[in-house]
RNA sequence: GGGGGCGUAGCUCAGUUUGGUUAGAGCACUCGACUGUCACUCGAGAGGUCGCGGGUUCGAGCCCCGUCGCUCCCGCCA
């Protein structure tokens, strides 16, 4: 008789026979249910060539079991961890609710493994380069902009309450004007905001910060961290990577981020399209909008339905509709083509069998529209390659997003990211044009991270403050007090990165999901289904902090 | 906050279209046989709040309303 004995490093067969095992040891052998935990003895032997097992790694040897001993006998497991050829998964609600037994398959043990080896490479490599690794609090001061706290009672001081960090960006800032010159952290991250498959409540970032550094120290930096990383699970990547400014990204690919591993540029087709009688596009550009689009080789065979969810897409992002042309056996075919000038022509430049897809609108429609349907379009010509890793930093963000219709700015990276002096010098009065010394390491199309170089002068950071509405000095002072007083007491130019470490495990392990590379991860309604957090309190410990619950079912 | 999908045995699923006898299969489990197996094989058995609540109906796994959970997406994520 044969067990499958599991541990970490793999699996090995046990066998029990009676040339070599006791009566007594080869009945309790028989007793051994699946998962129980087990202690054994025997001799390693070599498999007679007819019994080798290829398909098994240490198929070529067993252990012939002399002595046993069951030391943890384990219940029939509620799920399945040594699965058959083609037996599916339990579903993840089941193994989340289990993850003791989920946690024992190869693949999440891999997964782990994998990120404590990158865990290590992290600490090594930046610790080797002088970084210091400090940690930061878990109870931190409420910070109403941004992303929701995860907000903690205090007990001591009733009515009062801390926050678990979104990241510790003000106190590794305070770092450098202690003089702690580079700094790091593997870091928790706790956001109060909705979930997805690549994001969870609590997270974990590579954080990194140091003084009398520029934009190109921080991105020569981390190009080599990302090296190293990626170097540990197997894979070489150049040892710097291409660069992109924001406005680029946006007016070629519609968005921040783009996957450039395949082209499908958006062109701007404005100026032919000036002279063009056709309502759509004369509405647009009248009302200072564009005519953008791509062109899509070999694609004027797809049809009106193909075509039309196309259309959906652009519309899901908010655009009005989406313009399309195509050149068939020398002919231009479809709603516009009756309406296209030479100049027109000339620009699209189509050849046969060629669709081209336009949006005309204000860019801050066509992009996200564009940027959709080039992703699709990508897709549906097979031009994604699955085994590319096309790195790109994408920098000169601008510092504000103005809203639409209040006029208001917002940081688009955050409050404490320095503008471009030369911005500032230009247009003094005109913020919103400032571009923010701020950028973002992308891979194929995900964003892994992001950073800045900061402000250090406390003037300065006031007057942001200021741009983004917190005018009043005993505002500044009550919420970023801690900030500006550590400016003002002497800082140094800095600036820094976080890296997403999660996902970075998650995209070199190749899992679905961030749950996958997560020991316990919480669901997408922020729930942990294994130990059943959150749960009610009694009302004794409410009574404690100072807390009374509104009746459930009130909204406020 | 909004939209889509899913929820039937311990697990994976069929059954829901068109309401109708006692809700089935494979795996796992228990007992027995076999004993060089490695998705063992063979025989027998046990196992069900059809997520939950309400409604329609002579009759509901199936139709209707509500609700809970999981999941994907939009909003959101300085």
């Amino acid at each position: 008789m044969f067990i499958d004995l599991r541990d970490r490093t793999g699996l090995v067969q046990l066998a029990f026979g009676p040339g070599w095992t006791a009566a007594d040891v080869l009945a309790l052998a028989a007793s051994v249910g699946v998962e129980s935990v087990v202690l054994c003895e025997g001799e390693l032997v070599a498999r007679a060539p007819d019994r080798v097992n290829p398909e098994m790694l240490t198929g070529d040897v067993e252990l012939q079991v002399t002595s046993l001993r069951i030391v943890g006998p384990a219940v029939t497991p509620a799920l399945q961890v040594a699965r058959g050829r083609g037996e599916k998964l339990a579903a993840e609600e089941l193994r989340l609710r289990h993850r003791y037994l989920d946690l024992r398959r190869p693949e999440l043990q891999e997964n782990l493994v994998l990120r404590h080896r990158l865990l290590q490479v992290s600490r090594r490599f930046l610790s080797d380069r002088g970084y210091l690794e400090l940690e930061t609090p878990i109870l931190t001061k409420p910070t109403p902009e941004g992303a929701r706290d995860y907000l903690v009672p205090s007990r001591v001081h009733p009515g009062e309450f801390y926050a678990l960090p979104q990241s510790p960006q003000i106190y590794k800032q305070l770092f450098m004007c202690c003089g702690f010159d580079r700094y790091f952290q593997i870091a928790r991250c706790f956001r109060d905001e909705d979930l997805r498959a690549d994001r969870q409540p609590e997270f974990t970032q590579i954080d990194v910060e140091a003084s009398f550094v520029e934009q190109e120290d921080i991105l020569r930096l981390a190009e080599a961290l990302v090296g190293a990383l990626w170097k540990e699970a197997g894979h070489d990547i150049p040892a710097q990577f291409p660069r992109m400014t924001y406005a680029e990204a946006m007016e070629t690919y519609g968005c921040d981020r783009p996957d450039v591993r395949y082209a499908l540029p958006i062109r701007d087709y404005s100026a032919p399209f000036g002279s063009v009688d056709f309502g759509v596009t004369r509405a647009a550009l009248d009302a200072g909008g564009r005519v953008r689009g791509i062109v899509l080789p070999n694609a004027a065979s797809w049809s009106r339905k193909q075509v039309d969810e196309l259309e959906a897409l652009a519309k899901g992002a908010g655009a009005a509709g989406l313009l399309r042309v195509r050149h068939v056996d020398g002919a231009y075919d479809g709603p516009l083509a009756k309406f296209l000038t030479d100049d027109v022509r000339a620009a699209l430049a189509l050849r046969d069998g060629d669709l081209a897809l336009l949006v005309a609108a204000a860019d801050r429609f066509a992009n996200p529209a564009l940027d959709r349907v080039r992703q699709e379009c990508a897709r549906r010509l097979d031009l994604v390659d699955d085994k590319a890793q096309q790195f790109l930093w994408v920098f000169d963000f601008p510092m504000f997003e103005q809203d639409a219709v209040t006029g208001a700015l917002a940081a688009v990276h955050h409050p404490f990211t320095a503008s471009h002096p030369a911005d500032m010098l230009a247009y003094p009065d005109e913020p919103a044009r400032w571009r923010a010394l701020a950028y973002d390491v992308v891979l194929n199309g995900t964003e892994l991270g992001g950073g800045s170089i900061r402000t250090s002068d406390p003037a300065v950071q006031s007057r942001m403050f200021a741009l983004l509405g917190i005018g009043e000095t005993d505002e500044q002072e009550r919420r970023f007090g801690f900030l500006l007083e550590g400016l003002r007491s002497g800082a140094p130019p800095h600036g820094g990165i976080a890296l997403g470490f999660d996902r970075i495990v998650m995209l070199l392990a190749g899992a679905p999901s961030l749950r996958d590379v997560i020991a316990f991860p919480k669901t997408t309604a922020a729930r942990s289904l294994f130990e059943g957090a959150p749960v009610p309190v009694p009302t004794t410990d409410l009574d404690e902090l100072g807390l009374t619950l509104r009746a459930s079912g009130v909204i406020a």
